[in-house]
DNA sequence: TGGATATATATGGAATACCATGGAAAATTA
DNA sequence: TAATTTTCCATGGTATTCCATATATATCCA
């Protein structure tokens, strides 16, 4: 299974194209369709970044809540109404849509950062602080990675 | 499964290549990825090291958190975000990025340290206080290995 | 047991290939 | 035809591969 790991800082030129790093490249290779879809986060200033094949898993997913619930309409509006499918061009760069760099404060740069199944893309300078934060979180809640489904609820 | 056993120390050259120590390489042989993936320790001045197939691993678990919980996105920010996929060359070395080994103050060696699933990268003199600590807190605290699941919550 | 040879490992430097990036050309749309 | 989008190509920088040498470890034979 492929990961999406590390973090690159790539630029952004004045036509909206961005270089996908070419290890995240790598995690998409054998997918049906050669490019990405992103969205606004729901919890940050920044975008979410899944591969297609995905996308599909989390539709599944959201079968897990009751079909008319306001919790799965709410989600499915969240992701869905508003995820973008960019493909790739040639050289493996995507074009972002203005909104999304707009909601994403992103001027020139773009931080890819890779979290395992999925990615997100942040203006390198809000990065920093929430990098801070995530890993104080992990010390101070003492949050670890649960063995084998210890998350479930 | 792989395990990393004992301590080496090798040079860093001006390019930030050391070769991994050749037990080291024996652990990650048959692995679909040759190479390993290193991140920063929350615990010490050092570098955690661990084969692919334990991120992948990793990667599982996680998905058992609620793909948007706080928690799920402040572990893999800390997790995966930091971490950096090193492939091995052709000769066995991997190069420390600059920032994992400003990080763990390594000026031109490394301690490559087994420590059976995972392995640590110590600045030499750095690594030597660490084990004394690490022997006073085994014997005062009379530290003992759980058998079987003994880790299981 | 000692010495010599062979094997494996570590290390340094040079050649090569890849990737990110900017701009121009071609194609599409209005 | 003008404006936009998409594809293509050129370049500089960086990372990866290749080769050559040194050091250490193991093997073999006398």
């Amino acid at each position: 299974m492929p990961l999406f790991l590390s973090t690159h800082v790539n630029k952004v030129d004045k036509k909206g194209r961005v270089s996908v790093p070419s290890g995240f490249r790598a995690a998409l290779a054998d997918q049906s369709f050669q490019g990405v879809v992103l969205f606004r986060s729901n919890n940050h200033e920044c975008l979410e970044g899944f591969a297609y094949s995905y996308m599909e898993e989390l539709g599944e997913r959201l079968d897990n809540f009751d079909l008319f619930s306001s919790e799965q309409d709410d989600l499915a509006t969240a992701i869905f109404a508003d995820a973008v499918q960019l493909p790739l061009d040639g050289d493996g760069r995507v074009i972002l849509p203005e909104g999304l760099a707009e909601f994403a404060l992103l001027d020139g740069r773009a931080a890819f950062v890779g979290l395992g199944q999925k990615f997100q893309i942040w203006n390198p300078d809000k990065l920093e602080k929430r990098r801070n934060n995530a890993r104080k979180a992990v010390r101070s809640n003492a949050l670890t990675v649960p063995k084998g489904n210890g998350g479930a609820s």
